[in-house]
DNA sequence: AGCCGAGTCAACTTCTGTGTTGATTTTGCT
DNA sequence: AGCAAAATCAACACAGAAGTTGACTCGGCT
């Protein structure tokens, strides 16, 4: 809304798209979305962004417009992430049930690994909580979470129904359980730790395998 | 810290423990704790709790002292309810450990259930954050999740090496598995929705025992 | 040396939310 | 009705954080 300022230059700055301006800017959500996950969005505060870069409060804003913008670079594409993820699965209808969720939770950890800490923060924030629903972004958002839990609810439909899984699961349920497990890693998973996603992976596949299907298999 | 004022006069009707000044109290922290599910601790402003309760912002501190006792008030208690379980069930050695895990998820997710909004509060609120870690009750509350998450991860560890579960299972992970499958439940269950705990607690036990157990039980 | 522009920052303004005060209203009791 | 205690609230004080401004610095270029 600012027509002159640090609002000009910011935009010039944009426009021009320097590498090093590019770069620092990066660095700022980066060092913000640390934060966000440590303290939450709401309970940190700009001079503790700028602090961790190294830079005066007021300079964020020569490279970002606010807050929120922050937050919203930060989670870009998270959700689009997972959607892709769970299209992709939903095309490889050549390919056991089994085998598809075993990808889908091995896959799904790597991008939450991959994107740490950004995808946490996504999930830790309801981002509905956030956004006053009406705004665009926030609107694709929900839209995206829809269309994901309904993909995931249609794969574990069908494995029931085809036999795969074993009858009498309720397959909204069995995928809440699916889900609890892998987002609940963010209270606890850090990408430096002990454990590899690929062990936890593992792991969970075992569980969540053996729980579903029609007639047990042995690891 | 006030030596006259509203604080005296808090200080004396708690004192008198009047019944209808406890209720009101009451009410007001049961207000707040639906917001603080709703927005968060941090979002959620005393106008918004005086509002809801219909009082002016400033009358709630004829009831309580601050925001923050808003939280402790609806959140105590409840990491001892978890405790209490999972204690009396590391007492019932001579249950079969399916029989006792069962149990164990039915009542967790009843005692969430009862206890709406206040434990998804808790569970929402990462506690740890709201506290600056040297208050005694943040210390305690810690001390308590520590002591909790120890018994369950023994009754899984027991669980594997007496044989009942697979052996192959890290104890953690498929700790964290079920706790996910449970805290997760705090993003989608409303008590009031057409969901029953009793459900739930039914598909997650079915996909959980058959997923560890050593062998395949049907339902 | 002098200029230019990208980037920085001290010093505001503005806003929002917590907590306080003392007067005022409401309630219950005689 | 009249009074005292219980409860409420308008108004204010204060703090902290977001966002803005315009002057300044500093490296590269001529």
């Amino acid at each position: 809304m600012t027509t002159s300022g640090i609002g000009r230059r910011r935009a010039q700055a944009r426009r021009e798209g320097n590498p090093t301006y590019l770069e620092k800017r990066r660095q700022m959500v980066q060092a913000a979305a640390v934060l966000f996950k440590e303290k939450g969005f709401e309970a940190t505060t700009l001079a503790d962004i700028g602090e961790a870069v190294g830079v005066d409060r007021a300079s964020i804003y020569y490279y970002v417009e606010s807050k929120k913008e922050l937050l919203l670079e930060a989670v870009t594409g998270v959700s689009s992430l997972n959607l892709d993820l769970a299209k992709s699965l939903a095309g490889q209808q050549h390919l056991a049930t089994a085998e598809r969720i075993r990808m889908f939770i091995l896959s799904t950890l790597r991008t939450y690994d991959e994107n740490y800490p950004q995808v946490y923060v996504y999930i830790q924030e309801n981002m509905a909580k956030v956004a006053p629903d009406d705004e665009p972004w926030a609107k694709e958002m929900a839209r995206q979470v829809v269309e994901f839990e309904s993909l995931i609810d249609e794969l574990i439909r069908e494995a029931i129904e085809d036999g795969t899984f074993r009858p009498g699961l309720d397959p909204r349920l069995t995928a809440k359980a699916l889900w609890g497990m892998l987002n609940w890693t963010h209270r606890w998973h850090r990408p430096d730790g002990s454990t590899t996603v690929e062990q936890i992976a593992e792991n969970f596949s075992e569980i969540f395998l053996a729980g579903v299907l029609a007639e047990p298999q042995e690891s």
